[in-house]
DNA sequence: GGCCTATCGTA
DNA sequence: GTACGATAGGCCA
């Protein structure tokens, strides 16, 4: 069976968008810009491929010009696939440059999709005696499997599996391939566009095949079935023997099979080597060479695949006779190449400290440190609610140590304060990744972390913030590495998860050290990537320092008065059942009036409110406000949804969840602020989000009464920037007219009013300012006259009108705007005013949609990401001088451009003084910055 | 239980 | 038009 040849078709278009989507969360961006997410996800298939098989044969088919034959029979086939991502429509010719480098055929034929010149090719090598590999995830080619034809597919997380006839035969519950055919028929697919039989899904398709065996069988017997199933099927016969055609492959495209062009051959290892220069692409090419080269056969990985096997030696075949492997294509036992190292592939020496001897020595050796990285174990995900399981420390590359703590928390505390004098020394930096959730947990056994911090996901956010930061990837991209990942030690969430504390001692060690280890070694490189892009400042004097102040925000929490919320509850539920009760009346009928798609229905199959309702991107009937709120003046029952939802919005995200959020032991509640989530630079906030408490509506407002002061000594006081962002785009455009409004101290809406409608200020209308401030705050985000026509009573020329006669009144606005989008047309980045970027990927798209979008970015990041600099060093500025003065009062909670306070009512006066000077002097520009202060007993008082 | 979509709360 | 997070429904396994 070994001997047999083999042959390897890969469906390009297939892996590339797989490829693709595997990093969509977090994709591959070159120094230049480039999105090479598909390119890298299919150069990885493919050298995979060739590492795990060692195929003979081999060749890439591509799509051109879509199917002439499928797109006559039934023009809507494949009509509704999204258009193709820029990114992969990029990648076609560096791929097929890649391919022609390593001399592997590429089969293209105008008018053919791959399916059908792969399934040509398989069938035409099936005669000259090959055994072929169709590698794809896509089910369709589950038609063709045979004796000889194979399905290689890449599974989710790595590898591959092999579907012959038996898999097809279990998966899709057929007896022969080829009822692959009329199952697809029959349920149809939807990413094609093959419309099926109406009603008929996975599980009814897999019934009938079952009882009649194919789709022709079916339609001439539906006289047996019944219901609504015997109607619908008996309607829509011919569109099942269309369905059935679309999703036959076909196995007659003109192509030939000479097996001498498919012979897998050395590459061009020069040329493939400039073209993964250019792409940046230093690992691949690693690989690569070690996939190519035959010195290196008898490497561990080989030796495993082949010693787990049966033994019978395959005949040395092609170019890769020195590792030859067993042709079977099963590789279900195989190990997995991922091409990182991990803990197994690498030498370390992580070692577990345990008795109070090796304590002491461990902290004899950290205390001559400079540096030292430090990773918590815990019970569990919320900081001030677990308790410490262990303590990892690594401030060498390979090495590190674990401590350990017992279930018993007088002595965990005993054990901890034997390594107070590292924590609080003043001279040894702390590394760490996320450090506020180790802080956070240390401060329950009141240990203080003190003296120089790094923190690594902070400095990758500097570095990169649109990517995520998780240790995990960080670690895969900078250091080739794959930890040991949280869920082989303590299992999947949910049922059966195990807390850490239940993880076998040697285990913790090896999982806390290696993160250590790992973190510590990516503060080496993120040191050096801080400085190339100057970040370093930015890091050192704003954000480290803020992971103290929003720790000692986080610990504070803030009071909240639940027994108001439960009486808004009471209140909220009677308005809530009084209005269902009269929206059901009204429709007629009783539904889930929270279901989107119910609510839908009703509105506009059932009531007709509407002659063109407007969809959702799913197909859905719109429900958003936006669209009600138009046909609310016409009809009661409209109002009276927007009326429910509302209230119901009002009751279930706020009234009863945030009494839930009240911690147990302090009874107050912790909002956990991310600090390297935003990609302008703002915080946000979670667990509860308080960045979003309602203050819009008078109902909504409400619940801002149930935040409340510490106690009878303490008011609650807020602090806000007014207009932070109007005045930063004012200030950095140099916008005269503008600047001189806020020097004034007038409104500046008014102003702005005053000056496009050429009235006097004092006969500015209330509608005219109103329209003034939409532009003005358009204006950050980046109007268009659609947009703004859409948020005020102008018609689409009017909107465009008033924007044109805005730049004219301010001129230097709109260069400054300009200038903000060649800057990131030059540099692939824009900047705030403390050197904060963000990289705008797409500003050169040829897509003009995408390209707005960032273009439209490029004007937004520096002033909202401006503000949050701003409001950042205030915040570490006052945090600074509470501590230096002692203050009972403390800073709560951030909203962008707002800071709330427990203010003790002896220091009130001092604080609201220091508060406004540190605020407003934060940052100096050409426009001063205003802060209004509020006091009262509860939030929305101070208001 | 996990993941996606639609909706809506804030600056 | 920018930036977020939480909820419920609905569908998957």
């Amino acid at each position: 069976m070994a001997d047999q040849k083999r042959l390897f078709l890969l469906d390009a278009f297939a892996l590339i968008f797989r490829g693709y989507y595997a990093f969509i969360k977090n994709p591959r961006i070159n120094s230049k810009g480039l999105d090479t997410s598909a390119i890298l996800g299919f150069t990885n298939s493919l050298l995979d491929v060739i590492k795990r098989e060692r195929p003979d044969h081999l060749a890439v088919c591509f799509d051109r010009g879509g199917s002439v034959d499928r797109v006559e029979a039934f023009p809507a086939y494949k009509a509704n696939r999204q258009e193709t991502p820029e990114a992969i429509k990029l990648a076609i010719p560096y791929i097929e440059t890649i391919l022609k480098a390593m001399h592997i055929p590429i089969i293209v034929k105008n008018g053919y999709e791959a399916d059908d010149i792969i399934g040509t090719l398989a069938k035409m090598a099936e005669k000259e005696g090959y055994k072929t590999f169709m590698v794809t995830p896509d089910k369709d080619f589950a038609q063709l499997v045979s004796e000889n034809i194979f399905m290689y597919r890449p599974k989710f997380g790595g590898g591959y599996e092999t579907w012959g006839i038996p898999e097809i035969q279990e998966k899709f519950g057929v007896e022969r391939p080829e009822q692959v055919i009329d199952f697809l028929g029959m349920m149809g697919d939807a990413s094609d566009n093959i419309p099926g039989l109406p009603g008929v899904g996975e599980k009814t398709a897999k019934k009938f095949l079952a009882q009649y065996g194919s789709m022709e069988n079916l339609l001439a017997n539906t006289h047996e079935l019944k219901g609504k199933m015997k109607e619908k099927v008996e309607a829509s016969k011919e569109l099942g023997i269309l369905s059935k055609q679309l999703a036959t492959i076909m196995l007659d495209v003109p192509v030939e099979f000479h097996e001498e062009n498919f012979e897998l051959s050395q590459p061009d290892l020069d040329a493939v080597k400039e073209i993964f220069t250019e792409l940046e692409f230093r690992r691949l090419h690693d690989n690569l060479i070690k996939t190519f080269s035959p010195s290196e056969a008898n490497s561990a990985k080989a030796e495993t695949k082949t010693t787990s096997k049966t033994t019978k030696k395959a005949a040395p075949v092609g170019q890769f006779d020195l590792f030859a492997v067993p042709g079977s294509g099963n590789v279900d036992e195989e190990v997995t190449v991922s091409g990182y190292e991990t803990i197994k592939t690498t030498d370390h020496f992580y070692q577990l400290a345990n008795t109070p001897m090796s304590r002491k020595m461990l902290l004899q050796k950290m205390l001559k440190q400079q540096s030292v990285c430090f990773d918590t174990e815990t019970t569990g995900l919320k900081a001030l609610e677990v308790e410490l399981v262990g303590v990892a420390f690594s401030w060498e590359k390979g090495k590190g140590y674990y401590v350990a703590f017992p279930e018993d928390q007088a002595e965990t505390k005993e054990i901890l304060e034997e390594f107070r004098p590292f924590f609080e020394s003043m001279t040894i930096e702390k590394v760490g990744q996320n450090l506020k959730y180790d802080i956070k947990v240390l401060s329950n056994y009141n240990m203080p972390v003190k003296g120089l911090l790094f923190d690594t996901m902070i400095a990758h956010y500097l570095i990169n913030p649109d990517m995520r930061h998780n240790m995990d990837i960080l670690s895969e991209t900078y250091l080739n590495y794959q930890p040991v990942s949280i869920v082989e030690l303590i299992g999947k969430k949910g049922k059966n998860q195990l807390s850490m504390r239940q993880v076998p001692l040697e285990q913790q060690t090896e999982y806390a050290v290696e993160d250590a280890d790992i973190t510590y070694q990516l503060k080496e490189h993120f040191i050096k990537e801080l400085e190339s892009g100057q970040l370093t400042k930015l890091f050192t004097d704003v954000e480290i320092p803020l992971v103290s102040v929003l720790s000692a925000m986080e610990i504070e929490g803030i009071n909240l008065d639940p027994n108001f919320l439960n009486e808004l509850s009471v209140d909220l539920t009677t308005d809530v059942d009084r209005l269902e009760k009269a929206i059901f009346e009204q429709a007629g009928e009783e539904f889930n009036l929270a279901s989107p798609k119910q609510l839908g229905l009703v509105l506009f199959d059932n009531l007709k409110l509407v002659d063109k309702p407007k969809k959702t991107k799913t197909g859905q009937y719109s429900t958003a406000e936006d669209v009600l709120s138009y046909l609310a003046k016409d009809h009661q029952i409209i109002r009276d949804i927007l009326e429910w939802r509302q209230y119901n919005k009002l009751k279930s995200t706020y009234v009863d969840a945030l009494p839930n959020e009240i911690n147990p032991k302090t009874h107050r509640i912790h909002t956990v602020y991310a600090q390297a989530v935003a990609a302008t630079g703002r915080l946000s906030s979670n667990n509860p989000n308080l960045q979003n408490i309602p203050i819009r509506t008078e109902r909504g407002r409400q619940v801002r009464k149930a935040f409340i002061p510490r106690d009878e000594n303490y008011v609650l006081l807020a602090a806000d920037y007014s207009q932070i962002e109007l005045r930063i785009i004012a200030a950095l455009s140099k916008e005269d007219t503008m600047m001189q409004a806020f020097k004034d101290g007038v409104d500046i809406h008014t102003s702005t009013a005053s000056k496009v409608f050429n009235v006097p200020v004092e006969e500015v209308t209330r509608e005219q300012r109103s329209n003034a401030k939409t532009v003005n705050f358009g204006i950050i985000y980046g109007v268009s006259a659609f947009g703004l026509s859409n948020q005020t009573d102008l018609s689409r020329s009017e909107a465009k009108e008033l924007i044109d006669t805005y730049y004219e009144t301010y001129p230097k606005l709109r260069a400054y705007m300009a200038s903000q989008v060649d800057f990131a047309r030059d540099h692939g980045y824009v900047e705030t005013v403390l050197g904060r970027r963000r990289y705008l990927k797409d500003i050169n798209s040829r897509n003009a949609i995408v390209r707005g979008a960032a273009e439209r970015n490029a004007v937004n990041a520096p002033i909202q990401g401006s503000a949050a600099d701003i409001i950042k060093l205030a915040m570490i500025n006052i945090y600074n001088r509470f501590e230096k003065e002692n203050f009972k009062s403390k800073m709560l909670l951030q909203v962008h451009d707002e800071l709330v306070f427990d203010a003790h009512k002896d220091e009130l006066e001092t604080i609201k003084s220091i508060i406004k000077e540190e605020m407003e002097n934060a940052f100096i520009m050409d426009v001063p910055l205003d802060v209004e202060i509020g006091v009262g007993q509860n939030w929305l008082e101070a208001h």
